[in-house]
RNA sequence: GGUCGCUUAGCUCAGCUGGUAGAGCGCUACGUUCACAUCGUAGAUGUCGCAGGUUCGAGUCCUGCAGCGACCACCA
């Protein structure tokens, strides 16, 4: 069979096959039996949704590996583990991109009515919905397939449903008037989290209101006090009142004496719908002025001036227009000090009847630019600065978000985020990378009210209906009639809600709540939660949140935060950027092996995984390498074992040489050390350590040394012996590096010959997991063969040093060595042999010409060199060298000796030189005492 | 504005509780010893951002500075 094997690996031909044998095992999915009955012990990562229109990227393939890794783990260590697959149905983003390809046929969602809209989008969704998870299965993700769910499912839905009339009987979620971040392209509402702000560059208008006339007086004494102000502070007597603002006038005078105040903005066009003008109550300069009356320019209409501690007297004037329909600042403020609110603009951000004839149907930007003109015709623009400052921009389409006062329901959250913010405290949450805890409590501390209603089609919608007769119904199951009126022709909301309202309810909701089910009872709550940064508030405060509203606990207790994929630059992969890699294309091919090992080493807590999309090949060799590098040590050990059972280690302890000795302690140690590493979410560490020791230890020392023990000709019990530790040593390491490079360490060890008398587990999936603690552990074996490595590794370097002919074996004199190496080393003539060409070990000292080196021990090595290479050439080699560098040195010592040198040359260049100098002594007096070790026996 | 993080080899980055600097890729030389050239052997390369401090000892702890970045925030 093991002819089979081709010289390279090739993942196209393993993976696929191998992939299709799990599924068929029935290895990924877990029945709640298996917990309630059999008592496993359950671990259950529920996956974190990704978008049903969503194509798979290079965060998914790196948010599933990670996860695939934890829970392959688990499942051999003897888990029930699940990790729940599916969908979100994700509102707005779907929504978008069916209204896309409708506007490609030149309709618009109206065009349609609500309910063909919404088939349209199920069967977009029923199209190509499945599709990333068909890809996550190209990766290995072993995911309970039987257990998919999509966000939109009747039974999530359901669970939806409950949630909401109970958050609503308990007075949680609530419909009210407020400011909310609207985005005039989707036409809907947006959660503050939806609304990202951008650094914009800008401008900062300052504009100047008419007083009316009665308040002439206020404003004249407004002005007198606010001059005595400025020059109180332009003295600067305790020198920071000049800094600290509150020095500006914001009162003034037109040439014809009528008075005005100035005011600042950004969004000059919501001046038409200002409904007054606040100044802080504790400010002297303006205290005249509260109670006055303003002329709002191009409106005719006529505002106060309110005091409202909001204000800040230091910046711009310290007088702030109030616009309290389109700011949520001016909202609260309006609500203290009872202005007026007057919504000016349309939903679709566009000028209403509530503004003067030459502004209405205008689009916002519009508006901003008349309004400007008028003010400017007016003399009323007091100047204009360069203002950076962030602007609210719609995550899924990136329009300028408007604030807008809109009638919404929100969910009351300060009540819901107190046992989730106490969880993170008292540390049954726990974060990785740990600063994460702090960003959580911070954001559960300043908690806002969430607003959960969209103007979409595409979601679960409001489970509320008005009735004509005013009564709001909120139930559980849709009402035929008005239960106070008796009506049948009730109204439903036409809102749905936010996308994040059903995924938060992800963890219970996909198995079933709110029925009682088994899965419930086996998989709530679950273990890991594995997901980027971004999401933190989106989902993950809200899961737990809400599985403590539902189910009484967290819905899981450990949350790894991964980093976020860049590219060479630094820049994080995107769509827009094109910087993309495909993790499809990395499949095809390098193999999942190599994609899941590349991102995994890379995979240190707290940082980003950088890839070059412009040297995908040179991105992946290290996991391509390395999986091939698998590949040919299991092809060469399955060749030289051949298909005779082997004996298991323990039967034949006696019989074990030291470098079995040595590989099995090794072999311990590798699974500690993975154990400890996994543990902690060092998914990297647990990588790099299986990496070396597989590469460094297996490969490169112990397959080398028993090469020459596994042929037919060898002493039939140092051979078992060499062939029960290999077969023991690749098992482990195929077992612990299963998790990260699945497909590769199944192939070949379902190929492994076994020991008669041991059961063999039916697949690698669900070998268990070698720990290491109970595992062989011969420290002197350890010693001893860092000894034999170290001698190897000096005999190797001597001879590139010396030249020595590949062909010419050499005899080694060991002096001062301790016992057990000197017994060890003539143990190890034919390993030796191979190793370094040692053609003999004598344990004494050394004659004549040679190359002397030292151990770590202490132990002296001695190479004779008298006829193995030409002494006289070698030297003559040597005196060259030496007088080659004798006089680089005098040039550089001259150099240095010379004033005008070391005074005028840059400082740098002097310090090069003396490094320089320095370097050339020390290598030059290395070649004297190689050249005096040369010439001493000999010449 | 607040909070947090980063600055280590040519590149991308590890380095957890302080003890003589690491990996991968790249680079140099040699190598067709029958698992692997997606390989082997040997090798070069770092005042660990700057300045102080604590310590017997600091890349690792503290302070300040500089540069970069992230997140949060209502400064009009």
């Amino acid at each position: 069979m093991s002819q089979e094997l081709a010289p390279r690996l090739d993942p196209r031909a393993i993976e696929p096959e191998r992939y299709r044998a799990w599924q068929d095992g029935g290895y990924f999915h877990v029945p709640a039996s298996a917990v309630l009955e059999d008592g496993r012990d359950p671990y259950v990562i529920v996956i974190p949704p990704p978008n049903v229109t969503a194509v798979l990227h290079m965060g998914h393939g790196l948010n599933n590996t990670v996860q695939d890794v934890l829970i392959r783990w688990r499942r051999m260590q003897g888990r029930a583990a699940v990790w729940v697959p599916g969908t979100d149905h994700a509102g707005i983003a779907t929504q978008n991109v069916v209204e896309r390809q409708l506007g490609a046929e030149g309709l618009h969602r109206d065009d349609l009515g609500r309910e063909k809209f919404v088939d349209r989008v199920w069967d977009f969704v029923n199209e190509t919905g499945p599709v990333i998870l068909d890809q996550l299965k190209a990766i290995g993700a072993s995911c309970d397939w039987e257990r998919t769910r999509f966000t939109l499912d009747p039974e999530l839905s359901n669970a939806v449903r409950e949630v909401f009339v109970h958050l609503y009987e308990k007075g949680l979620v609530y419909r009210g008037e407020y400011i909310i971040n609207w985005c005039p392209r989707c036409l809907t509402a947006l959660s503050n989290e939806e609304a990202e702000g951008q650094e914009t560059a800008g401008s900062l208008w300052h504009l100047r209101y008419p007083l009316a006339q009665e308040s002439w007086g206020a404003a004249e004494t407004a002005y007198e006090a606010a001059r005595a102000a400025a020059e109180e502070a332009a003295a600067g007597t305790d020198g920071t009142a000049a800094g600290h603002g509150a020095a500006a006038v914001g009162v003034g005078r037109f040439d014809d004496g009528r008075w005005y105040v100035t005011v600042s903005t950004t969004r000059p066009e919501t001046m038409l719908g200002d409904t007054g003008v606040a100044v802080h109550p504790e400010d002297e300069r303006y205290r005249a002025l509260v109670g006055a009356e303003i002329e709002l320019p191009l409106t005719g209409r006529r505002i106060p001036v309110v005091a409202d501690e909001y204000v800040d007297p230091a910046f711009g004037a310290g007088m702030v227009k109030v616009t309290p329909a389109h700011d949520v600042n001016d909202f609260e403020i309006a609500g203290r000090t009872d202005l007026e609110i007057l919504d000016v603009m349309n939903p679709d951000a566009t000028m209403n009847d509530a503004v003067p004839t030459g502004f209405r149907g205008a689009d916002r930007f519009e508006a901003r630019k008349r309004v400007l003109a008028a003010l400017e015709d007016d003399e009323l623009l007091a100047g204009r600065e360069e203002h950076t400052h962030s602007v609210p921009h719609c995550y899924r389409c990136d329009t300028v978000v408007e604030p807008r006062l809109s009638d919404q329901w929100f969910v009351r959250m300060k009540p819901l985020a107190e046992p989730a913010l106490e969880a993170a405290r008292d540390g049954t949450i726990t974060f990785t990378p740990p600063h994460w805890k702090r960003v959580y409590e911070h954001w559960m501390e300043n908690i806002r009210d969430w607003c959960i209603s969209r103007q979409l089609w595409w979601g679960h919608r409001i489970p509320v209906w008005y009735c004509a007769c005013g009564e709001t119904i909120v139930t559980r199951e849709d009402p035929d009639a008005c239960p106070s009126c008796g009506a049948t022709d009730l109204e439903q909301d036409p809102d749905v809600l936010d996308t994040w309202f059903s995924s938060q309810l992800w963890p219970f909701s996909v198995f079933g709540w709110p029925e009682k089910t088994d899965d419930l009872e086996a998989f709530y709550p679950g273990h890991a939660m594995v997901t980027a940064p971004e999401i933190l508030f989106f989902w993950v405060a809200r899961m737990i949140m809400m599985g403590y509203e539902f189910q009484g606990e967290a819905p899981f207790t450990q949350i790894y935060l991964h980093g976020t994929v860049r590219d060479a630059q630094g820049r994080k992969m995107s769509k827009s950027l094109g910087n993309g890699i495909d993790p499809l294309d990395v499949v095809n091919r390098f193999g999942a092996d190599a994609m899941r090992y590349t991102i995994v080493s890379q995979c240190a807590v707290g940082t980003d995984i950088s890839l070059d999309h412009e040297d995908v090949e040179a991105a992946f060799a290290n996991g391509r390498n390395f999986a091939n590098k698998i590949w040919n040590a299991g092809r060469f050990a399955l060749l030289s074992l051949g298909d005779d059972p082997v004996r298991s280690a323990e039967d034949i302890e006696a019989d074990l040489e030291l470098e079995d000795r040595w590989i099995l302690t090794r072999t311990a140690a590798a699974g500690r050390a993975a154990t400890a590493a996994l543990e902690r979410f060092r998914l990297h560490e647990a990588a790099e350590g299986l990496y070396h020791f597989f590469w460094g230890e297996v490969c490169d020392w112990y397959l080398e040394l028993v090469k020459g023990r596994l042929g037919s000709e060898v002493d039939p019990a140092s051979r078992e012996a060499a062939r029960a530790t290999l077969v023991a040593v690749l098992d482990r390491a195929f077992r612990l590096l299963h998790p990260i490079v699945p497909f590769v360490t199944s192939e070949l060890w379902a190929r492994l010959p076994w020991p008669e008398d041991t059961e063999r587990p039916s697949d690698l999936i669900v070998a268990p997991w070698p720990d290491g603690s109970d595992g062989f552990e011969d420290l002197a074996a350890q010693e001893t063969m860092a000894e034999v490595q170290a001698l190897v590794s000096e005999v190797r370097r001597l001879r590139k040093e010396y030249g020595i002919p590949e062909g010419e074996r050499i005899v080694v004199h060991v002096t001062g060595a301790p016992s057990e190496l000197i017994a060890a080393l003539s143990g190890q003539s034919v390993a030796l042999e191979r190793l370094a060409r040692i053609g003999g070990v004598e344990p004494a000292p050394g004659e004549g010409i040679g190359a002397h080196a030292v151990l770590a021990s202490g132990a002296e090595l001695f190479v004779p060199l008298e006829g193995v290479i030409d002494i006289e050439r070698e030297a003559g080699r040597l005196r060259d060298e030496v007088e080659r560098v004798d006089k680089q040195l005098h040039a550089t010592r001259g150099r240095l000796s010379n004033e005008k040198f070391t005074q005028n040359a840059p400082d740098e260049v002097v310090r090069k030189e003396r490094d320089k100098a320095a370097q050339l002594e020390e290598q030059g007096a290395k070649l004297r005492d190689k050249l005096a070790g040369l010439e001493a026996g000999g010449s």
